[in-house]
DNA sequence: TACCAGGAGAAAA
DNA sequence: TTTTCTCATGGT
């Protein structure tokens, strides 16, 4: 099965999935940074408490203290870790000079170019520099995720220890470059990879036969844990 | 109780 | 260069 193809797939089951759920580009941006290895639930809670803060802006976390602005995000884990790398954000948003509009950063530069900007930015890597690519600043960069890895490597389709920047050429070269679509395919293999781990009540059977309609984690044939590669 | 979640960076080997 | 450790809350 192509992958153009596995993509059409699990549209058809799992339906659109409207990524990124944020209201700005600037809340795309930090919730990249507090889902890391943390549950979007966990991630909802911690940007609401922002918002109720009225700290959802580049000057308000920059103009907080480390301890507030740990505490407001609390709920998403990591809080001290992510504290910095909220303000490391914030700071080369305010550096560049698109600290009141930061989807304007998207005017500085190729994808390449604004790709290893992100990456200098304390807690930026890959994958977060490829989400915010994606899903703030529209350029069509595929996003390589933990469920990505494990789902693809179930359906035979990668060995499972490729670099990051391995599985993300595969994808890339395999199919159109197409923001709508880069966008749809990453949602729809998070959606797949949940689906794996938990079987939803509307969706007994696996889309792709991969026999995962048991027992959480049962029938999983790579470990959770994640590969040092990614 | 134990395990996992839309990772990244530092330290150790 | 590759592997291991650390960071931490909330749900199942």
């Amino acid at each position: 099965m192509t992958l153009m193809r596995l993509h059409d797939t699990l549209l058809a089951h799992f339906g659109a999935q409207h990524w990124w759920p944020a209201e700005t580009p600037f809340e795309v941006m930090v919730g990249a940074i507090l889902t890391q290895n943390t549950a979007w639930t966990n991630v909802e809670r911690a940007i609401k408490a922002l918002k109720t803060a009225d700290a959802l802006s580049v000057a308000a976390i920059l103009a907080l203290d480390h301890d507030t602005l740990a505490a407001l995000i609390r709920p998403a884990g990591y809080f001290n870790v992510k504290a910095r790398r909220l303000k490391a954000l914030c700071q080369s948003l305010y550096d560049a000079g698109v600290a009141d509009a930061p989807e304007r950063l998207a005017q500085q530069g190729t994808a390449a170019e604004l790709r290893d900007r992100l990456l200098t930015i304390n807690g930026v890597g890959a994958e977060t520099a490829d989400s915010i690519l994606l899903y703030a600043l529209e350029r069509p960069s595929f996003v390589v995720d933990t469920y990505t890895r494990r789902s693809f490597t179930r359906l035979g389709l990668l060995r499972g220890n490729e670099t990051y920047a391995a599985i993300q050429a595969y994808f890339q070269a395999a199919l159109p470059t197409d923001l709508a679509l880069f966008n749809e395919y990453h949602a729809l293999i998070v959606a797949l990879g949940k689906h794996h781990c938990r079987p939803t009540p509307r969706c007994a059977g696996c889309p792709l036969n991969t026999h995962c309609a048991h027992d959480q984690h049962a029938q999983h044939t790579l470990p959770l844990r994640k590969t040092a590669a990614l």
